[in-house]
DNA sequence: GATGAATGAGGGTTCATTCAT
DNA sequence: GATGAATGAACCCTCATTCAT
């Protein structure tokens, strides 16, 4: 359309990079709107303030889940680095949880509704809660497993449920200044402590 | 109207038994479908399940929070009453703690969606929030003290967010087998034994 | 029940010493509500303010404009019984018709919504627009015949679009400051006389 | 988007034309509903006669009001811009006056329930309200002074309880035979007429 | 007779999702 | 590919009217 006379090559290569350019701004926009109105946000609102129809939000993320992936995608992996990073960084294994987890409830808390949305029943965000899973749960595995290996925590507790807890504490941490969400995870984890 | 005779007072009594036999039967669905499909389940249902028209309900229960109250009202009360109970018979301010919190627990575990309902952010469940805050807080504020006061725990947190991290641990606890609510709260309590 | 002991006899005109009592705190709270939320205000207000049941107010007045009917018969026997009495009174017909339309539009716009229920097109107040005409028509008619024979007015308008026009000029005319609606129906009265 | 290049511009403008065409059924639909149901017709029904979603009719108009103003729109913009061409033509403001007070009723009157719709008490109708006023009431201000000036009527009523009453006067004219409406407006008329 | 609980039709509104253009 | 119009199911809530007690 833009560039009349053009070959289709052109052409293709155009709509591609229109087309990346949207699923750009759908991100920008995807992400403002969940910090402003939670991840339950409708539909609508995201499109109009990426300036796109709903139809291409659709195209790009058949599911709402894809699209919460694609805009934390980046946090999430970096969450999932950090671990061996802290571990190999930190004093003791123990003190290289604490601090993953730190990093883990500020994704969570600053996000607003992500909470809610990685609660395992809601089932239009299974996708989301499994990539979550599948990025994290080996690393927070690794450090709970450490920590436990030298003693400092108790060994029965699986990433799995205890990520959870985690992620639950954070639920409605941003919308109640009377909720201190990194204190409770905090006594959480000190629940963790071998009882020397 | 309130006079002792027999006949008006039976007539008067039958009249409201009809209404309260159709409020229990309207209590006893809500109940049901509270578990089967959690409190945000559509009025319509609640009021197909009792046999009885949608108005029926909205005249016990102006406000679905109203019925969510009048559902759990024993087990929020026999838990308000059970703290002082507990105090009493329990070895320790701790130990007296440790049950009361699995009273709690098992209440809100047991009940879909109630966690849920618990969270602070839902605004049309004000008078719901409201109302376990007010039976609750007393008693759970007045274990966490005595326990501070024997020494066994900390005594920087208060009974609010203490509640709130529990029902927030509990969200989602009753649709995941892998997620054990009860497991959790007791590694949060721990985290609260002082530092000997 | 509260003579207790008494005989048939008595109890019965207890029972209707009690209806009829019924009846008039109805008509008096009817008066009210109408004053204060129009006469199309919902059935339970009326009851609520009488103190009796909603099944009540419908043995009493099966249908709304029975009700209404009764409200305001007085006044509007009142009106009829004027006409006659001002026709003999006053120095001329037209005079007569001037100060017997003024009692009307009073009677019309002082009873919020009384206007708006005299029109045609409610189904629901047939019997309350029949009652008004078959009271009022045959003295409009007098009055309009009247003054036509003195010459005083044109003689080819019929009671009943006169008097439709005048409640129809009535409405909403005491929610709007704006609107006069004693001017309007003065006007159209000028606009009756005879093109001299 | 606006570009002038026939494929684009045919390819929105079709878009385009299909809203359009569904708009256009709307509005028909709608016209015709209003006729036989009134214009506080169920929306529902409205969409079912234009086949169409109860949505669609949100989309295109958020209010009734703006749905009211859509039908009429024509009609009402028709009527305001006779005016001067009345007074332009007219051998007197009178006689324009006069024309133009019939075009006026017969608009209100051929459209059911409009002329309620009008009255200024419905809140839901503001807007309807607002743009009947808007458009009419500086032509009918001008026509009332001129003739007013002309010395053919009294200067000392203003166009909006003039409308008004028209307006009243109007209700119910298409439900009842008996009423004529135009009669008793013509002699609103004539009441305006300088008592020579 | 009186009561008021129950009914359920009726109307409004939102929003995820599809699909013709 | 992008668009956004259309869909319509799903909810909510009100209130006139009936009828068992």
């Amino acid at each position: 359309m833009n560039d009349s006379g053009q070959s289709a090559g052109s052409s293709a290569r155009s709509k591609r990079k229109d087309a990346r350019r949207n699923q750009q701004a759908l991100l920008d926009a995807a992400a403002e709107v969940f910090v402003s109105s939670g991840v339950d946000a409708p539909v609508r609102d995201i499109a109009a303030r990426a300036g796109v129809g709903v139809g291409t939000i659709y195209r790009h993320f058949p599911t709402r889940a894809d699209l919460v992936i694609a805009v934390y995608r980046h946090q999430v992996d970096a969450c999932a680095e950090a671990g061996p990073a802290l571990l190999a960084s930190s004093p003791t294994p123990h003190a290289a949880l604490v601090r993953w987890v730190d990093l883990f409830v500020d994704f969570l808390v600053t996000k607003h509704g992500l909470a809610t949305a990685m609660q395992g029943d809601s089932t239009c965000f299974g996708p989301l809660h499994t990539y979550f899973l599948e990025q994290l749960l080996p690393v927070c595995t690794q450090l709970l497993e450490a920590a436990a290996a030298s003693g400092e925590i108790r060994s029965d507790l699986d990433a799995y449920p205890f990520m959870r807890g985690i992620g639950n504490l954070c639920v409605g941490a941003d919308s109640d200044p009377h909720y201190d969400a990194r204190r409770l995870v905090a006594l959480l984890v000190a629940g963790l402590r071998q009882p020397q």
